[in-house]
RNA sequence: GGCCCGGUAGUUCAGUUGGUUAGAAUGCCAGCCUGUCACGCUGGAGGUCGAGGGUUCGAGCCCCUUCCGGGUCGCCA
């Protein structure tokens, strides 16, 4: 039978006693964890959010009914005793424990509650299907190392929070029922009871909100913000996720690049102990691309590649010579010593792994120790161009060389595809190690075949870089944005950009991306409206929160990270969301069913 | 929308070429045990093999459909 508190207080979390307490009496509460019955002497280990300690009910020191009360004790039951902090014999000491040297030996207990066998284990460890932990998401966070995370996130968000007010920040709330946009991400559409056939749509982002504040004179805004897409999911990739939200007037890129690597700084000072050294390296998006096959390289491994057109263009070997001839690329990567870790069968299946990047194959050459090979495409070319690729790429015996020929962007990519895809195989990150850098000039547009115009490459309201004005309207491709990424490791934490303040400008922005001068008006008319009224220049950044906790905690999914995370089809399997409505609240919304 | 992997006890999994009554570990229940720490020992209960259909004398296993979970390409300004 559950006991209601009465007078008892908690004085103390289980795992905050230390040996500095013996002697002390204290009154704890929380979790059974696990029972050991000893007949005459039993010893549970009781939880809570600092973790456990080893309660002892001893017959010789308790009566029969607190004695029998611990007898009937199962795992989850919620427990509060009132006891005294011991020493443990030196025998008895359980070096696994942050508690292990003493125990609360119980004087009185009260079962505050019972509690159905629990359908997961709450301990690490333990590996259940993550639809179970999901599910049952809150006892999932019962287990120390989701505790853990929760602790570490808060802590995550203080230190940014603490950063962005010292330096002069102002946290601003901004709209989560807003206007949909047709550039971008699918909205997740609400329904107007008020204004039948009308619909909110939820924020991708506080982008124009925050424009507008600068506009209004905020100076420097930031926000934690729930943003949400109506996309696939992936494995880092949520229908709703955390940013960090901020935009500063009268700024360059390298003065909201100096906030932010700040905020990184202090994080990792406060949760990693690591002290990063500011400023950050730098790399144009052009050299990612060209070196590393990504606009997100991890620096933490070598393996660069490199333009082999001019080798490729006589080579030998027709499938090469064709692409140099058809204006594509021919790029290469050396993986040091890897040349024995790589079996024909696991050539083979790295060919696979590049077809999903839309390249048609994958020529590879493994170097033997004595100097012999093993290769896809070695009998198509001569000697003499075979030294020459071997000294080009400076291989040595015991190494392995890829190629790709394709389109070069599509080459590229599925270059670095295979970069990260090996150094995974082959265990080349240090994942105690953190690479921080900027990626900066991006290009500003992208041809989108299937909607045949180009598409804003960040966003649409994204500053193009000055020398590159002149290029606007005869190579709109070749135009470079004032636009800056963050990378973690391989991983985007965020970007941001420079924004145009000027409404002429926005105004041939718009064009470029197909809009009429009526179109714009119609879909971002309140903005351009807004941008007439004295706007500073200004730009901003957002990075993403949970993709930063999942660097700091080692985890490859978002899942881990986030309290109450959504399955990979959308849907919460612990609340069984989405779900229906009733048939009266269609009706209010001015909606049918199909 | 495409492709790949998975679904068997509360949980994690095994299950041979299609062949008797579907197993193990753990958890759970009962009993024993006075220093355990993933306590131990003895005994017990626990199954719509995701669902539906088909092939077969016979299906956990083969075929089709479908649902659910995960990964991924497209998509994600």
């Amino acid at each position: 039978m559950a006991e209601f508190l009465g007078n008892w207080k908690r004085d103390c979390r289980c795992a905050e006693l230390t040996e500095q307490d013996i002697g002390r009496e204290v009154t704890l509460m929380g979790w059974v964890s696990r029972v050991r019955n000893m007949g005459g002497i039993l010893f549970v280990w009781l939880r809570d959010r600092s973790g456990l300690i080893q309660l002892v009910f001893d017959t010789n020191h308790l009566d029969e009914k607190t004695y029998s009360l611990a007898e009937s004790l199962r795992s989850e039951f919620v427990l509060a005793v009132r006891g005294l902090v011991k020493k443990r014999d030196a025998a008895a000491v359980n070096d696994k424990l942050k508690t292990g040297t003493i125990e609360v030996e119980v004087k009185e207990a009260k079962l505050l509650n019972e509690a159905a066998t629990p359908p997961i284990y709450t301990d690490d460890g333990a590996n259940e299907n993550e639809a179970v932990r999901l599910k049952y998401r809150y006892l999932d966070l019962r287990r120390p190392s989701m505790q853990k995370m929760l602790q570490v996130r808060s802590k995550t968000v203080n230190a940014i929070r603490r950063h962005m007010i010292a330096e002069g920040f102002i946290e601003v709330e901004t709209p989560i029922m807003t206007k949909s946009t047709p550039e971008g991400a699918r909205d997740f559409l609400v329904p107007s009871r008020l204004h039948p056939g009308e619909f909110y749509a939820l924020p991708q982002s506080p982008q124009i909100y925050k424009q507008l504040l600068m506009l209004s004179g905020m100076d420097r805004y930031f926000q934690f913000a729930k943003c949400f897409r109506d996309e696939d999911s992936r494995a880092d990739r949520q229908p709703e996720f955390t940013q960090l939200d901020l935009e500063m007037s009268f700024v360059e890129p390298k003065d909201v690049q100096t906030i932010v690597e700040g905020a990184f700084k202090e994080v990792f000072q406060e949760v990693k102990g690591l002290d990063i050294s500011l400023p950050l390296p730098r790399m144009t998006w052009k050299e990612a691309m060209e070196s590393y096959g990504s606009d997100k390289p991890d620096l933490r491994y070598g393996m660069k590649i490199k333009n082999m057109n001019d080798w490729a263009n006589d080579c030998g070997f027709s499938i090469f010579e064709t692409a140099v001839n058809e204006g594509k690329r021919v790029c290469a990567m050396k993986a040091d010593q890897a040349s024995g870790q790589l079996s024909r069968k696991e050539m083979d299946a790295l060919g696979e792994f590049v077809k999903t990047y839309h390249v048609k194959g994958l020529a590879w050459l493994a170097i033997n120790e004595d100097g012999s090979l093993r290769s896809s495409f070695a009998k198509f070319i001569p000697q003499d161009k075979m030294d020459e690729l071997l000294s080009m790429m400076e291989a040595k015996p015991g190494d392995a060389l890829f190629l790709i020929a394709d389109k070069r962007l599509t080459a590229l990519n599925a270059m670095g595809q295979l970069r990260v895809k090996l150094a995974k195989q082959l265990n080349l990150a240090d994942p105690e190690a953190y690479c921080l850098t900027w990626i900066t000039e991006f290009p500003l547009l992208e041809w989108n075949e299937e909607a045949g115009r180009y598409t804003a490459a960040h966003h649409p309201f994204t500053m193009p870089m000055e020398e590159d004005f002149s290029l606007l309207e005869d190579h709109p491709e070749q135009v470079r944005a004032k636009s800056y990424d963050l990378v973690l490791n391989g991983v985007e934490m965020g970007s941001g950009s420079i924004r145009i303040h000027a409404s002429d400008l926005q105004e041939k922005m718009f064009s470029l991306l197909g809009f009429t001068h009526e179109e714009a008006w119609t879909r971002f008319g309140f903005l351009l409206e807004a941008f007439k009224y004295g706007t500073p220049p200004h730009g901003g950044f957002a990075f993403g929160v949970d993709r930063l906790m999942m660097q700091l905690l080692g985890t490859d999914s978002l899942r881990d990270v986030i309290a109450f995370p959504k399955a990979q089809n959308a849907s919460c399997l612990m609340m069984d969301t989405p779900s229906e409505v009733a048939e009266e609240q269609l009706t209010q919304l001015h909606l049918k069913r199909n």
